[in-house]
Parts: C-alpha cells; sequence; structure tokens
DNA sequence: TTGTAATAGTTGTTTTTGTAACTAACAACA
DNA sequence: TGTTGTTAGTTACAAAAACAACTATTACAA
C-alpha cells in the first residue's frame, strides 16, 4: 500500500498551476478587453518593450515559447500596428521587431496596469514572504540551472 | 514618465506561469504517454482518487475547472473504463462518479510518479523555502479569502 | 397545480494551441 | 562551385480549450 500523505492541494505542478491561473485572471481581462490582445501577444509586446529592439527567435529564447506561436502573436500585433518588422541587412531570413509608437503606448498602458496589479497581489503577502516565493519561482522555472542530471 | 523599475522576469502571473509550465512538463509526459491522458483528465482521476465518489459539480468547485471540461474528461475516463457513472437516486440530474479497480491502479501509480517527482521538483529548495513557497501559492491561489474588495 | 427560475450535465461551434512540414536563406566543406 | 546541413520564420493540419446554447430535471412560489 503506498504512502498515504499525499494530497493535490500540495502537489506544487497542480498548485502551481492554480495559483497562475488565478494571478493571472483580472490582468488578462485587462490586456484582451483594452487591446483584443492574447498571452502570447502581451508577451511579445512586454519583451519588445522591455528590452527594445529583438527577433522573433531572441524572444523565443527568453519567453520559451515556441516559434510558431511568436510568428502568430507577431503577425496580430503588426496588423494592430503594434510593431513593425524589418528584415536584417545581413541575414535576410532574420526579421527585426520593434514597437511602434502606437505599441509603445499600448506598453507603457500596460506595464502600468501590471505594476499596480503586482502590488495588489502581493498585498496578503509581507515582503520577505514575497521574496522566498520569488526566488523559489525562478529556481522552479529554469530547472536545468539547478540539477545535475 | 512611469517608473522603469518593471522586470518581466519578477511580474508574478508571468513568473508564476513559466514555473507552473517547467514544473508540470515532466510529469504531463508521464501520464500522457503511460495512459494516454490529458491534464484535465488526470485532475479528475487524483479527485476521484483521494477524496473517493464526487460528481462532476464536486470536482469542478474543488479544481476551478469548467463543467465543460470535466464533462468531457469523464467521457475519456469512462470510455477508458477508469471511471464508473452512476445516477443518484434522489436527484436523476446527478451522477456521482467513482473509480474502477482499473482507475484505482492507474492512480496509485501516477501518484507514486508525482510523490517521486515532486522530491525531485523540491530538490533545489531547502525544506523552508518549500514551506514558504506552499504557503504563498496557496494564498495566491485562493484570492477571495485573502482580500477585502 | 403550473409557470418560472435554477441546476447538473451534454453537445455544437468557434478560437487557440500543438505538431509537422514547409520555404528561403545562410554556412561549411569537399 | 555544389552538396549537405542548419537556421529563421511561415503555413497547414490536427488536437484541445473556450464559449454558448441546449436537454433534462428539480425547486419554488403564485
Amino acid at each position: 500500500m503506498p504512502d498515504d500523505n499525499f494530497d493535490l492541494e500540495t502537489f506544487l505542478p497542480y498548485l502551481l498551476n492554480q495559483a497562475a491561473e488565478a494571478s493571472s485572471l483580472e490582468f488578462q481581462s485587462v490586456y484582451k478587453q483594452r487591446y483584443g490582445m492574447l498571452r502570447t501577444d502581451w508577451r511579445v509586446l512586454f519583451h519588445l518593450g522591455l528590452y527594445g529592439q529583438l527577433t522573433a527567435r531572441d524572444i523565443g529564447e527568453r519567453a520559451k515559447m515556441h516559434k510558431t506561436k511568436i510568428s502568430r502573436a507577431v503577425q496580430r500585433l503588426a496588423e494592430m500596428r503594434f510593431v513593425i518588422r524589418t528584415r536584417d541587412g545581413q541575414d535576410r531570413r532574420v526579421e527585426h521587431l520593434r514597437l511602434t509608437p502606437k505599441g509603445q503606448a499600448a506598453f507603457e498602458d500596460l506595464r502600468q496596469v501590471a505594476q499596480h496589479y503586482e502590488t495588489e497581489l502581493t498585498a496578503p503577502l509581507d515582503s520577505a514572504e514575497t521574496l522566498a516565493l520569488r526566488r523559489a519561482l525562478v529556481k522552479l522555472a529554469n530547472p536545468q540551472a539547478h540539477r545535475f542530471t
């Protein structure tokens, strides 16, 4: 008979998903209703807003998103005139992406929402707790950096 | 000019999603390859395995899953002969769900995998960190219980 | 009673995602 | 050169999720 001291509510993949979903809900409703964006869209937007000009490949690497997701997000963002794509001169396969003024404005707007929402989210946690949470999450999000296998 | 001290990597909804995705990956490959299950499927399976007979409604409430998701998961699990459905005598709308012996076996198997995987996941964290993480996640997963709005 | 609202669960349709195959461009090396 | 392999990004198709409308049953109140 296997161990009985297992609870679903403490199983990390489950718990993490619950927390992630709950904590994304409100923010999601903002970028969705205000700009008709999908989750992939705002991620790309934020990457470009925060880190400047990037290629689709760069974004995929940083955000761990598959290239098809990014390709489609960029298409949508370009249609909305939030992003401009320019071919690289040296290597004509790669495309440089950057925000238009309109995209920049949307980014600034959503960043403020995000920032505000962040403080709301962490309200039930004291600052030590929040710090510990972030540190643990970073470790979980980047497993290879901490394992030996 | 808005605050510039905002980083995507520390934005909780983003970070939580990254951690959740990374930490679900390996476990997902097990229940997928071993039983052809979807995420919704193992969640329903685990609910029934851990808490005994439940209705679809119960599961939806506990797991915060939409009823259509559960309906279809139950269909799949019933096809696999992992779950048995019996109509309630009093209220003929409700259906009681429980695991068959075959379903029970699959649950026990996956529970062991989960338990083992859990220790692997928490390996890079010390026990205080793990505890803090769980407590914080529980708070984030159940916002209404901690807010005043 | 009977008409209205509510609830449990299902089904149908549309979006979104995942996966694989594809095009175009470059790299490296015989 | 040309041939093979690799890379950036797109497209096509299949799988899954989201959303809305539906059936069947119960609750409740005029």
